[in-house]
DNA sequence: CATTAGTTTCAGTAATTTCTGAAATGACAG
DNA sequence: CTGTCATTTCAGAAATTACTGAAACTAATG
């Protein structure tokens, strides 16, 4: 497939993004490209379109399976498998959110949990050193259980408070 | 210093979450051991402490002054620079991610403005691939907007909001 | 059941990032 | 100005991570 300008920069720059956020160039590479292209692909035009190994790109349509940001399809007519990304842009940020808090807060906030025990129990810890633990872990369970919260209110809900943005702040006083 | 089990275990979680976070390992683990310790620190300490090298903590030191997580001090009579971390969890986050706001939602919303108005006036570009780079660029305009809007709302309304979790949705209807 | 098309695995290689240590620089006291 | 102590720079080394391509594997077809 013959990229445009403007479709290669938004590819190019959301390798980029990816790499800062814990999934390789040629992943976010390919998850961009099915992003912009609506129709599923199979794997050897994403190979030819993004100039990476066929086996790479196996590993990424993996990947991005797993973060649940692809799907596999089948075209009538064609042994292969084909794969279309998620279009939906708010469905697209909530698994990248999911996932990371999965992969990064879920164990921080066990790692938290047991640094918290063993400090207090310790009795070679310094008091204040397993106080500045707790409130680390406090603030990393706060966050966690607040997220837990929104995240399963209806998204026209979320959206709402969203675009009053500053506005809520009119309901606490 | 010696360090305790605890602040060993977390030093080292806090520098691999670091490395999924942006910074390098060390940099997250000098910081680590900076908030676990309430009294400023000198460079050699801190090379002592979790052998890296001289040279490296010096590096450290500076990223995350310029993330406003450390600030230099002097202790009086020696003329070591001394180092210490902010203690308000807080206000560690919101430097957090007032810095990767910076770093990555700033110059991502300024590419995705460009390729927006780049797919827009290119007439080779698929109207419905225009279409959908449109939707990630509202949609990350949205998100950042929000989030300007709210950090700058008192701490005590924030944390109000927050402990309110899901009930927040009552003002919505 | 042999052939073909498609996919995945994995060992080796390449690229990138991080860290080290020696040397340069700076800053102060005498 | 000189010597000492502290810090920073930077080129190269080490470690990590990502990618490739050949080979193995799987499944459908005639």
């Amino acid at each position: 497939m013959k990229l445009s300008t403007s479709m290669e920069r938004f590819i190019l720059h959301w390798g980029e993004m990816g790499s800062r956020w814990g999934v390789s160039r040629s992943v976010a590479q390919v998850h961009a490209l099915l992003y912009l292209t609506s129709e599923p692909l199979h794997a050897d035009e994403i190979t030819d379109t993004l100039s990476i190994a066929r086996s790479n790109v196996s590993m990424c349509l993996k990947e991005l399976q797993g973060w649940g940001l692809v799907e596999m399809t089948h075209v009538m007519g064609d042994r292969r498998d084909h794969f279309r990304a998620e279009q939906d842009v708010w469905e697209v940020m909530t698994r990248i959110v999911e996932g990371r808090k999965e992969r990064e807060f879920d164990p921080l906030l066990i790692t938290l949990q047991r640094c918290q025990e063993e400090a207090r129990a310790d009795s070679t810890t310094d008091p204040a050193v397993a106080q500045r633990i707790g409130a680390m872990h406090d603030f990393v369970h706060d966050m966690t259980s607040w997220y837990d919260q929104v995240r399963k209110l209806p998204r026209p809900v979320i959206t709402k408070l969203m675009t009053m943005g500053a506005k809520v702040a009119r309901f606490v006083s």
